[in-house]
DNA sequence: AATTAAATTTAGACAAATCTAAAAAATTAT
DNA sequence: ATAATTTTTTAGATTTGTCTAAATTTAATT
């Protein structure tokens, strides 16, 4: 029982909206996969007769036990070929994520397997996502602030834990938000600021409170 | 202007079934793509339209220089996957051959010279076929079968043309695999059988049917 | 509650790749 | 040279994944 690269797609890109919103819509897939609405309800009658979704028309789908398993199958060979690019073949890590959009369809189980092996078992990918274990299974990632962060690894915002207007705002000025790719470059001891370097951006510099509230996560 | 995966394996076998038989049927194509014959003149159709095939119908085809390109291309991918499957990856070269069929397909033109970079440019797969560089060149290795060569002159294996698991179940038998040192010490011109020495083994007798699909070289 | 707007689904069509069965062309045998 | 056989091509369907335009359902406004 084979499934299609772009079935594989589908299911990967629903449990992504599921993990971020909850809930996921029509629409929402739409934009993500870069498809029209139509061809997304199409899929999703396909999806249930496969039993990889729960469906009924017009009140909403969430993946089935078995789409959830199959979608950190995708998602697990997605970060270790993303990690192999970048640790084997000096791939920068903001190049890798289209190759792995084909090379996550690479059907061979023990090809990803020994893959994994090769990379030593690795517990997340190169923008700090966790990478599920051969069973499926997914590593908790442990979050830091960024007072904490060692120099000069690639994290990225997981996390903002005061979530005021206010705060947002500054975070929003210094171009930090979720998701933002940032290396910690200096750390003051003093008052415990730290100077950040976000790709693209000069370098900023923020206090030791505002640094303690944004959370990142790494690893590897 | 991408070409399908089915396109690219049709590029690949004719250009294969060219090189071996220097003509090409749409019945010998069908069988080596376990196809029917009717999906073969149907895509010949497309392929000529793409200007990769020179067709004419009930006259033959063979592949344009574009055709050709693309089928080094291909192949070049093939080849490398196929190594890196073997030395990195502990893959047994008899399976290989299933995931590069897939792995080929991948898109990515950095991807496959990085791949090249990190192997340390090598020459030949694992099977002993030669890798076309990256502008599409190959390798040029003389090699003959084991019933042309002289008696009593050091040789290697570099080649096995019948790759069937029949052969290399044979050949493992008898201690042959590539890279093996081999010298011929008779031939019987009755049938073409020949007597070999391997270093610390005792002399072995292969029949000429063996014997002409077992390709060897003198130097590395 | 009625209207308007937005989200979702259906209807109908299309391109790609494949198939079966039948027709046409080329080969081989008589 | 005719007939029989093989090879190749066409005709017509099917499957998968996509699209546009229109219809339907749900949600938001007045
Ligand atoms: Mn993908
Ligand atoms: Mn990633
Ligand atoms: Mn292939
Ligand atoms: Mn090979």
């Amino acid at each position: 029982m084979k499934v299609s690269s772009s079935k594989e797609d589908y299911i990967k890109a629903i449990f992504h909206l599921q993990e971020e919103d909850g809930i996921v819509t029509t629409n929402a897939l739409a934009r993500q996969l870069d498809t029209k609405a139509a061809s997304v309800t199409d899929m999703l009658k396909k999806l249930k007769t496969q039993k990889f979704l729960l469906y009924e028309k017009y009140k909403g789908f969430r993946l089935s036990p078995e789409g959830r398993k199959i979608a950190l199958q995708i998602i697990r060979k997605h970060r270790l070929w993303e990690l192999f690019l970048v640790k084997k073949l000096r791939f920068g890590w903001e190049e890798v994520h289209e190759v792995a959009e084909e090379l996550e369809h690479i059907s061979s189980k023990k090809l990803i397997d020994r893959l994994d092996e090769y990379l030593g078992f690795p517990k997340s990918d190169p923008h700090g996502d966790p990478i599920p274990d051969s069973s499926g299974k997914v590593p908790v990632k442990k979050q830091m602030n960024l007072t904490e962060m060692k120099l000069n690894i690639p994290a990225v915002v997981s996390n903002i834990s005061d979530q005021s207007t206010e705060m947002l705002e500054l975070l929003s000025d210094k171009g930090l938000a979720l998701g933002t790719k940032v290396e910690v470059k200096k750390r003051f001891a003093f008052d415990n600021s730290v100077e950040l370097k976000i790709k693209n951006l000069p370098a900023i510099t923020i206090s030791g409170n505002v640094a303690k509230n944004v959370f990142v996560t790494h690893e590897e």
